[in-house]
DNA sequence: GACCAGGCACATC
DNA sequence: GATGTGCATGGT
């Protein structure tokens, strides 16, 4: 399924953030538009990050010193301006934290510790968490998203009861342990899923259409 | 004008 | 422990 994703898509290049931007800006950048784009469309999370760099507030210390209610107005177009903006200064004040807001150092512990962190901080829940583990620090942590589910389902490869953990354990465990494979094997499955597995989206041309599937098993309650 | 989006925390039962 | 609800903008 993976190669026909593939195929058909190419390389997504993964996460999309400012290549040009340094290291730690870079990472920076990725978490936050991780938070952003929680349940919101992507067009719209660019608007925002947009609107941070123009107020050079994608930096910890400027979002560390930045006040809620401010960081809400820039983010505003992202949705969900004030939830957001108390969870980017939650995840901030932690990275600040630690050693003086030295990100990199932040997101280069162990995948385990750094995960257990990550959900420490409210408002980061596990998608963001591996979101951030694998695309901002670059170490093995599956992506399970709402697309995951909905594809896998519709495949029957997973059940309607299975959870977020059980749905990372089956993919973890089938797929070769390769960081840019879980990278470009995430932003497939979003690609294939926001042109042919949203609710109202249809199958045909899809590049999952040949495996065996039924459009119906995702809709039960 | 509805419906939906790369979730999450919290209240309530 | 399971289920329901608030959060909000912008594209289709």
């Amino acid at each position: 399924m993976y190669e026909a994703m593939r195929a058909r898509f190419g390389d997504r290049h993964w996460w999309p953030a400012d290549r040009a931007a340094p290291p730690d800006r870079k990472a920076l950048e990725i978490c936050v538009g991780a938070i952003l784009t929680q349940n919101t469309a992507w067009t719209n999370v660019e608007k925002a990050i947009a609107n941070l760099r123009a107020a050079g507030a994608l930096d910890v210390g400027a979002l560390a010193a930045l006040p809620a209610p401010a960081l809400a107005e820039l983010i505003r177009p992202a949705g969900y301006f004030n939830v957001k903006a108390k969870r980017l200064k939650n995840f901030i004040a932690r990275v600040h934290d630690y050693r003086g807001g030295d990100i990199l150092a932040f997101l280069g512990r162990s995948v385990d510790t750094l995960r257990e962190d990550l959900l420490a901080v409210s408002g980061i829940g596990a998608e963001t968490a591996d979101s951030i583990i694998l695309y901002a620090a670059g170490k093995l942590s599956f992506v399970v998203d709402a697309y995951t589910c909905r594809i896998l389902r519709r495949h029957k490869l997973i059940g309607p009861d299975d959870d977020y953990t059980s749905v990372q354990e089956l993919l973890a465990g089938s797929l070769p342990k390769d960081v840019a494979l879980w990278n470009d094997y995430h932003a497939q499955i979003v690609e294939t899923g926001k042109h042919y597995c949203r609710p109202t989206a249809r199958c045909p041309g899809c590049p999952l259409e040949g495996f065996p599937h039924d459009p119906q098993a995702d809709k039960e309650p």
